[in-house]
DNA sequence: TATGAATGAGAATTCATTCAT
DNA sequence: TATGAATGAATTCTCATTCAT
């Protein structure tokens, strides 16, 4: 009995599958390199090693690709957040290790930042009503309300202290030293992304921000 | 008594400098709006009011016009920035007007935020060897170290700061929250940039960055 | 009797290698009509009756396409010089043949005189490095080497002529004719491509030749 | 007293020829460069160090200007033909000393040759009707037929030769040669402008004309 | 599911030419 | 006579997207 070729309906889809993660991280790569604008449908084929028509089969056209490479970026960098258990931490080194934990993760994922940035100059608009979004973000922010209780209780942080306004100053002192080293490093005619200036950026940031949270 | 026949200068056309000007200015415009990528020779054209052709007759390309509407913008942010006269106030009152003035700068100018993250996008090749950006800078960094001299001789300010990451931890607090509002206000569910919000975030910047820096 | 669904191949289109061939055979007419310079794309692309974006699928650009239709021009006129059999007739008759070939090829590919042109004008950077070219030049020198050192052998040709130089002086006695025959009309007064003229100069060449190899 | 700062209005005019020569040469080496399509009035403005609009000014247009430069050019090589005084050598001797300034005047003048071909592709309209190329030309044919003349009056020289064919001949050797020496030495694979293989190039064309005319 | 061929609408850039003085 | 500023119409080339199989 001949054997069919083609493969069976699990494998097709399993193939399909992993067809739409190649051109996701091709499409990652692309995006981050040259902004949504800078992107080329071609070159995001080719990275894939796959038809360009294949793309507008899953993600039907360059917005939509750089939506799903959005989504996918922000369920990776909250899915490992979640992995920090900062709850197990007294507040002052769970914030510490929040802190070093987006430094890192932002030096590991470069291509985080320019997506993000691409994301602001479009105004967001890939994001909008994206409930998913919002609801990935929810738990940090919550996680770091009750550190900053528990701090506050214990006597060790100062009270009154968003944990919006935290968070995005945790992010902001890190994201923009990476986002604009480039700019940085030339106007002040220093390499910022040195192994010694990384460290002693990071230590500077924790300085920052556990001098404001402690109670001296 | 003669009049001069030709036209007041301010309406004259052919001064190249003013086309220049309204070139650079419309530039700048678009830019910011749609990045490097998105920029259109046409649209620039037609926001300055002249013809296409003349942008390359001045500017050759849009690389290198894009490199003139830097480096105009930086040089009007750090002529903005001598005019604070820092060392007229007090060590505290000195961080409290750089924070506010950066902050306000940003909101007044939001072409420069997205410039620059046009500019680190392409890794700030613009600025390569732009010695001026670097000369531009420097009086700034020096001011600060000074105003944080002055507060340590004092006794308000700790000591050991480096100049430079505080002022990148300034710009970065204000910078990283308005670059990315739209994704920040996704994200979380509220409007960053009302009134209310936008005051908030200032004085919570205050507060971390003198939080940081007073001994108390 | 299963009647084949597909278009008859001379009908079909989605053929890469018949567009590609209508596409060098629509530029070739456009350069032999304009030269390099004046030749436009999108006349070779109406000329063709195809999207121009195709002509840049599959040449790359301008300068790649004129090297394309060059070197199908040159395999063109070599494979029929091939076709002559110069080595089955008397020596000179076989020169006899070569002035007539040549001439005539002249004559019903006027686009071979031009295309060289314009690759001359380009000092010949489209055939830079391409062995191709040389190897197809090859044979005919070889075979006129023979005819020449037969004829010499025989006692009919002179001694000591350079094949090379013997194929320059042929193909410059037509070449020359028949490129510049509008400035020539024009100075000397009368049309020189009238049947008669042609018919003379034809003679006239072979004379000239003929007159030179031969001992007497 | 003061003088005129003005100059005189002969030296007014004077510059004026001394401009307009000086935009002819311009012309003449851009055209000759690029030919008729890819030359540029941009470029000819700046070899000739004088504005762009003056140009325009003396020349009316770009095909105005073309023209202006061929018939300059003819005139300048009759000028020097009828400096040979071919009627006072021996036949022979004449028609070897045409050989040979045709061949020096197309090394020494190569824009000559690729103006020709310029001005060919374009169907010589830019000479067309010009009663003056003819008026240039034909003292050249006359002396040239006298010189056939005389030497087959003295029994040197074959009779029944057309001057306007000899001349033609005597041109198309050297004019191929040079002008598709770039196409030449890409198939050939050897240098055609080497000082021995120019050499060896004019005395083959002595061989080939003389072999012709000459009775033995 | 997968692919190579094909396209229309634009995009940057160029060019001959004219304007105003 | 001479010039710098300005322009409209091309021109080459690009790009996201669709077709046909």
């Amino acid at each position: 009995m001949a054997r069919d070729p083609s493969p069976a309906p699990e494998e097709r889809l399993r193939d399909a599958d992993r067809s739409q993660g190649i051109i996701l991280a091709a499409a990652r790569d692309e995006f981050a390199e040259f902004g949504l604008g800078g992107a080329r449908m071609d070159r995001i084929a080719e990275r894939a090693g796959l038809n360009k028509r294949l793309i507008y089969y899953y993600f039907e056209d360059k917005e939509r690709l750089f939506q799903a490479v959005l989504e996918q970026v922000y369920r990776d960098i909250r899915e490992q957040e979640r992995g920090l258990h900062l709850l197990d931490l007294s507040p002052p080194d769970a914030v510490r290790r929040l802190i070093e934990f987006t430094w890192n993760y932002y030096i590991e994922h470069p291509e985080f930042i320019t997506l993000l940035n691409s994301a602001n100059l479009h105004k967001a608009r890939h994001l909008e009503g994206s409930q998913r979004a919002r609801a990935l973000n929810t738990p940090l922010i919550e996680t770091l309300a009750e550190v900053l209780e528990r701090g506050r209780r214990e006597g060790t942080f100062r009270g009154g202290v968003d944990p919006v306004q935290l968070y995005v100053s945790i992010a902001g002192l890190s994201y923009f030293y990476l986002s604009n080293s480039h700019t940085l490093s030339a106007i002040f005619g220093r390499d910022l992304m040195t192994a010694k200036a990384r460290s002693e950026r990071l230590s500077h940031m924790g300085d920052v921000i556990l001098g404001y949270l402690l109670r001296n």
